[in-house]
DNA sequence: TTATGTTACGTTTTT
DNA sequence: CGTAACATAA
């Protein structure tokens, strides 16, 4: 990148600029960001102004020159992913991979911190960590105890209202009393008895790993003082998504050495539902007096139209710091605005555009689809199946999440911690071995009077006379099994001891002789939890890994669309990307805007914000005449912020006559029929729509297809050794299940599957039965 | 206790 | 519509 001004006459040449190279290669401001290594500095960084870039040199300058060594270097960053990438790249920087620095999300280093002082916390070291699972479950088994009505009061509720105290840093001591309406005003006491009993189960939530490490800082000064010796610089990434609790931990870590830099940018604030305060970044400088404010706003990453269409959007928020960015590459693509008839429209245009983007030579890997909420990429994952187009969900449900992943887990738990009763009671009964209710309800008991866990409690009554010979007989097996495994834990590795443990607990069997379609898939993720184990030496890493770690939360860079939700977007960037769904009450979402309000407005417009500046070349904005959620269809109205964006920046490419007749007269009204059921349907705008497209030839799929470019490949292959089918043969597919073959056109294959109905599918897709 | 059928209910966004 | 919790029968 050449540079307008001459590093040298900010600074003498020397000795300086041939040892660090990388210091040349930054603009000035982003050089200054880096440079300014002490004292507390803010960067504020606009989309694609090179603030990852910022954060990993600045730590390779400080190890560099020697500032601090790097166990006393706290890097904090949001997500597993940035994480990664920093270590990678400053590994990059500085020609050896990076050890020692305390580096990881929030809530990673929390759990470090806790393992070291966990008797401080009222913990063991060894705790387990709660998922959302988890938490739920033991939240609904406290409430049902306490005799609290769970179909009024849902537990998933009481776990949002106390996710929500532990993301402002309150214990329940300082909770107001009635400070929720849950429970008619029990909320506080049923809180406490929650954070007793997590005590108890020697666990912690998600939300304790930041409360818990706030408590013991503050109630611990000495062990709080032994941090601010160690930490001597502090970076922090995504500032401007800290909550309190994370604001609160900082604060006092950073209050050691006051070497604190904090990167982030307020107009991409997306998780105030998370209880996220754009505050914190705005309260930065009266926290830290003298501190250094520093803006970067050369944007290397988006295209001319793409960047002014961005920056239209969000100029319609009030509520932020203000930033132009501005781009040396000015022109490009305008952003196109594609209004379709309904949902499965939208997903065929989208798989048209990107095998079109396919056929011109782009790569799959820089393809990217954006959507608001998780439901929408049903509709992309079946026509992506349909027409063989690889593609790949990135986030989604977390890998130990997982139904199969999750038992499996728990067994290996309930080795290393036998008093685990969340675990025991997953599995005591799976794969079924004739433990039911009663018997579980019956060591409750047992472990209740004797207050010992409910692995104890079995333990126990297997001596007694207590239990039916066949209960009996089955939890002596279990725990006998338990016994010998644990005895041969400590010579196995963790890989080699799963494999045992789902052999002999007949887990696997369980799986072999379920014959959903599922269930390959199933021992499949078996297998890969097996393989992923091999990279731990200790049972115990292994669990810690697997419960603060996404599996599939990088997108790997191989031949594949990535889908997403735009919250997973952040910090990437693809050359082209598509942002279906922007329609009113999906995008901005409707919950959003009732819950909070303009607020909640403001942040969805920062999401959009986030969506296009993801893309380096191409945006396409999507929206759909109508879109049938749950079981209704329902007309949807183009997104405001289509509305907001500059008209210079865009290409409307919308089909005429989709909203043109009474539909655009104001009759988007609610309606709840579907096409075809009857005589009254007639006044729905939407059957009117139906019947104009029609009579213009409208089918099915039926817009033009962009031409393939002469000399290119039709699509490029990526599906193996194609196998024939024959009519009435059956099948067997990953998705879909069992079915049978209706028809065949080429490499495509009509199915009935028996449980999802006539699909088309690509013959490589699916095996023989 | 398990298998099977029935109904209620839900879709933001995540460490 | 699809899933999960719930109710009933075997």
């Amino acid at each position: 990148m050449d540079d307008p001004f001459d590093l040298g006459a900010a600074e003498p040449a020397g000795r300086g600029e041939a040892r660090f190279p990388y210091l040349e290669t930054l603009n000035p401001p982003q050089r200054q960001a880096v440079e300014a290594l002490d004292g507390p500095v803010l960067v504020l960084a606009g989309a694609g102004t090179g603030k990852t870039r910022v954060l990993t040199t600045r730590l390779a300058h400080l190890l560099n020159l020697g500032k601090a060594r790097p166990w006393e270097v706290l890097a904090v960053t949001f997500t597993n992913k940035a994480a990664r990438e920093m270590h990678d790249r400053v590994g990059q920087l500085i020609g050896q991979a990076v050890e020692g620095v305390w580096l990881g999300t929030f809530h990673a280093i929390g759990v470090r911190i806790l393992r070291r002082h966990a008797e401080l916390v009222g913990r063991t070291s060894g705790f387990t960590i709660l998922d959302d699972d988890d938490q739920q479950r033991l939240i609904k088994q406290l409430l049902e105890a306490e005799n609290i009505d769970v179909k009024r009061w849902p537990p998933r509720a009481f776990a949002s209202v106390i996710d929500g105290w532990k993301n402002k840093g309150l214990t329940p001591a300082k909770v107001q009393e009635g400070d929720s309406g849950f429970a008619d005003g029990k909320a506080k006491a049923l809180y406490k008895l929650y954070q007793d009993r997590l005590q108890t189960l020697n666990a912690c939530d998600f939300g304790d790993l930041l409360l818990l490490t706030t408590e013991l800082f503050l109630n611990h000064p000495d062990v709080l003082a032994d941090y601010h010796r160690r930490f001597r610089y502090i970076l922090v990434d995504e500032y401007q998504d800290t909550n309190v609790a994370q604001y609160l931990w900082l604060r006092l870590l950073a209050q050691g050495a006051r070497n604190i830099c904090c990167v982030g940018d307020d107009d991409q604030s997306i998780y105030g539902w998370r209880g996220a305060e754009v505050g914190n970044i705005l309260k930065f400088e009266s926290d830290f007096p003298g501190a250094k404010v520093i803006r970067l706003e050369q944007n290397y990453r988006s295209t001319g139209p793409i960047l002014e269409a961005a920056s239209g959007l969000i100029a319609n928020n009030e509520d932020r710091l203000g930033k132009t960015l501005w781009t040396e590459v000015p022109d490009g693509e305008k952003l196109v605005v594609q209004g379709v008839w309904d949902g499965e429209e939208e997903a065929r245009q989208i798989g048209e555009e990107i095998e079109a983007l396919q056929r011109r030579g782009e790569s799959l890997s820089q393809v990217a689809i954006l959507v608001r909420a998780t439901f929408q990429m049903r509709y992309f994952e079946d026509r992506f199946i349909e027409i063989g187009l690889p593609y790949q969900i990135v986030g989604g449900v977390r890998f130990y999440q997982r139904q199969e992943i999750k038992d499996a887990t728990c067994y290996l738990q309930i080795i290393a911690q036998p008093d685990n009763d969340l675990a025991f009671e997953r599995i005591v009964n799976t794969p079924k071995r004739g433990l039911g209710d009663a018997t579980v309800q019956k060591l409750h008991q047992i472990a209740r009077t004797a207050r010992q866990s409910l692995y104890r409690a079995a333990e126990a009554i297997v001596e007694t006379e207590e239990l039916g010979p066949k209960a009996r007989g089955s939890l002596k097996r279990l725990m006998e099994d338990f016994a010998r495994w644990r005895l041969q834990a400590p010579d196995l590795s963790p890989a080699e001891l799963a494999e045992v443990v789902l052999e002999e607990s007949g887990y696997t069997e369980m799986w072999q002789r379920d014959k959903s379609p599922q269930a390959p898939a199933k021992l499949d993720n078996l297998k890969e939890m097996v393989f992923a184990m091999e990279d731990h030496e200790t049972l115990a890493s292994y669990l810690e890994h697997i419960a603060l770690v996404q599996a599939n939360d990088a997108s790997d860079s191989t031949e594949k669309v990535s889908v997403m939700t735009l919250h997973a977007a952040k910090g990437l960037e693809f050359d082209s990307v598509f942002l279906p769904g922007w329609e009113e009450e999906v995008f901005p979402n409707r919950r959003a805007l009732e819950e909070t309000g303009t607020r909640g407005l403001e942040e969805e417009r920062r999401l959009a914000y986030v969506g296009i500046t993801r893309a380096r070349r191409r945006a396409y904005v999507f929206h759909a005449a109508n879109r049938r959620v749950f079981n209704e269809w329902r007309s949807g109205i183009p997104s405001r912020f289509i509305d907001e964006l500059p008209e210079q920046a865009v290409e409307v490419r919308t089909e005429t006559g989709l909203y043109g007749g009474r539909a655009a007269a104001g009759g988007f009204g609610e309606h709840d029929q579907r096409p075809g059921q009857g005589s009254f349907v007639y006044d729905a705008p939407w059957l009117a729509a139906t019947q104009r497209l029609k009579q213009r030839g409208y089918r099915a799929g039926g817009y033009a297809r962009p031409k393939p470019i002469e000399g290119r490949a039709e699509r490029v292959e990526t599906v193996e050794a194609p196998r024939r089918f024959e009519t009435g043969e059956r099948v067997f597919h990953q998705k879909f299940g069992y079915g049978a073959v209706v028809a065949i056109d080429g490499n495509h294959l009509q199915i009935e599957f028996e449980k999802a109905g006539r699909k088309k599918v690509v013959a490589a897709f699916v095996d023989p039965a």
